[in-house]
DNA sequence: GTAAATTCTGAAAGCGCTTTCACAAATCTG
DNA sequence: CAGATTTGTGAAAGCGCTTTCAGAATTTAC
């Protein structure tokens, strides 16, 4: 009795499946070939005879025929889907990149498959398990908080595509923006508009890219012979509560500046709030300029100058090299340099 | 020649695979029992002694044995993976949907696969069909452009969770978020705070969602004695930009209006950047408000009075129910009504 | 105490495809 | 033109699991 009700959800399920499948073995026995000649003409595994291809490749159209993936993915060990770990999914900056990883990887018949780490070793290290077990090609893995010795290791058992980090591993692929020059950047541009006193709001230090962002401020610093003040850099997460958080600190603080350098745009947005909140207008009292170049520093008031991250490039360009990866060939994708865009939250510092 | 330089990635990825991979079957001998108990105990389909169960489980336990999805799918028909189809995975509402339809599918072991479909029926055809050679268990559609006759045919074969419309069928259920309602409070509220004028940004009149939102505008006018006026209602498609050219469009055909209510917040934060341009201050010249309450409308300057929309709980309601359905029981779940939030992009009219 | 009904369990047949293996046919040597 | 190569193809053995089927071991019934 309660084996009966058990069984009628899988029944149903049964019944589900075999809706008009068309299966290889049909399209063997329409073409009156072998399904090991199918498989070669669906694999491109072998030369096959002209006149015998040409039948098969009629069958399979008459019959409408679709390889099963499931069925390749356990006897070939090939599944056509690549994972991808991410960090958040709801993310501006991460949805850009999943984008761009999607678009290229099904214009090659490839699926992503993708899970969430949630900025946690942990996590990350289940989620790549989860891949693992249900058998990907490869793995991308968007920055995040593993080791490099831990991706090193993943890497020896299958191809893995890394952004946000400088690794050299076999099987390994490393595709990495180029944050410092971008901080030097975003700095540059607010020096030249003659801010002396520029407030940093960094990201969580363990991010390199956070570092590098911050070493890029403290670089362009040095070269305009401006010494590094501790007091004008204040932690911040990368999100828009911490980058409101951050300006009210450094207000209550006291400390003078004339401008602010987000070490990325959602923290820009929260510090801009927080400048708003203050009767601190941006940009004429203030300077304000993120990272990253999200879609939405078009649309803040004023809108955001920001140094722009080709985020979808790298969902594509990790992709891509994922591709090459499968294919056997060694990737040599670059991401496009920085570049600052300036828009309308910074100006020239006028004596007030 | 040709064919040994073939080879070389798949013999590769062949090596992979078999890496230190424990089996069921594995597990059965370790155990001293057949596959077929082994299997029945990872499954609950039968009653297995008490004295054996422990000895597999113990089995498990020291292998490590992980059941292989893949094999699973093409044995049993269930792949524990259920197929997502959205519009555009870089959207911050869909975002949150997603979040919420992965982590409540992870707490149930399922897998999410997500595909977009790009507003585009014959996309979205093909995303369902490609989940369905992919042997998902079941199919959670957010919106889109299929028509109900289509999806009431996918039903029939494989479980369908859809939301943004109210449909019935078998195998089928349907989420619906109240858009009339929502409609209506916003623009109570901004009739409450003595506007009379109010314009409405329209989303794509294809969108049941966004005619629902429009008639609840309607509704609330009819309700305060206010006849409709066809040119106080400009298109708009749910985007930034969008939103900014309908606000352009409204400036110059010279219509008098206090207040904007824009379809969703995407338009509403285009509408306040047309409106910043014109030197428009918002909310003393013109009150605005939104709909969806993204993460992004508190971050706004002003931060965007706005209808709550619930997209996070929707994507985790909709994973419940398709995870209800999969257990054949039938969903009731419903979405929380809609609830204005009012912040500062909008206040009382005052004489000008 | 035997016949009948219940459990529990293992053998074996798939799921839909890939891939080795071997063999027949075609092509090439000298 | 016999022997050595090189194709092109089919048979069959899996991939790792689920599930029927039927037999063995218990339990229940008369």
């Amino acid at each position: 009795m309660k084996n009966k009700s058990d069984a009628k959800p899988r029944r149903r399920a049964a019944a589900f499946e075999h809706e008009g499948k068309v299966t290889l073995e049909m399209v063997a026995a329409a073409a009156g070939v072998s399904p090991s000649t199918v498989s070669r003409i669906l694999n491109g595994t072998a030369v096959v005879a002209e006149a015998k291809r040409a039948t098969v490749d009629a069958a399979i159209a008459r019959l409408g025929f679709v390889p099963n993936p499931v069925a390749r993915g356990l006897a070939g060990g090939r599944t056509l889907s690549v994972g991808v770990v991410t960090q958040t999914i709801d993310s501006p900056f991460f949805g850009s990149a999943l984008r761009g990883v999607e678009d290229e990887l099904s214009r090659a018949g490839y699926s992503p498959l993708f899970v969430s780490g949630h900025w946690n070793a942990a996590q990350e290290t289940r989620c790549i398990d989860m891949l693992r077990s249900r058998r990907v090609d490869g793995i991308i893995v968007l920055t995040g908080r593993l080791s490099d010795a831990a991706l090193s290791a993943y890497a020896l058992q299958l191809p893995l595509v890394v952004t946000g980090r400088n690794l050299k591993a076999p099987g390994l692929f490393a595709l990495n923006f180029d944050n410092f020059e971008g901080g030097r950047l975003a700095t540059h541009h607010l020096l030249t508009l003659g801010h002396r006193r520029i407030a940093f709001i960094a990201g969580d230090p363990r991010h390199p890219d956070a570092k590098e962002r911050l070493r890029g401020y403290r670089a362009a610093l040095q070269a305009a012979g401006i010494p590094f003040e501790q007091d004008l850099v204040v932690p911040g997460q990368y999100t828009e509560d911490s980058g409101r958080m951050a300006v009210e600190s450094l207000l209550d603080s006291r400390e003078a500046f004339t401008a602010i350098f987000a070490a990325n745009d959602q923290m820009a947005f929260g510090a801009a709030l927080a400048l708003h909140r203050r009767n601190l207008r941006v940009p004429d009292d203030v300077s304000l300029v993120g990272f990253d170049d999200l879609a939405g520093a078009l649309y803040t008031l004023p809108p955001l100058s920001t140094v722009h991250h080709p985020v979808y490039e790298l969902g594509q360009i990790a992709a891509a090299a994922m591709l090459q990866l499968l294919a056997g060939e060694a990737p040599t994708a670059k991401l496009p340099a920085p570049r600052f865009i300036a828009r309308e939250s910074s100006r020239e510092l006028r004596q007030r």
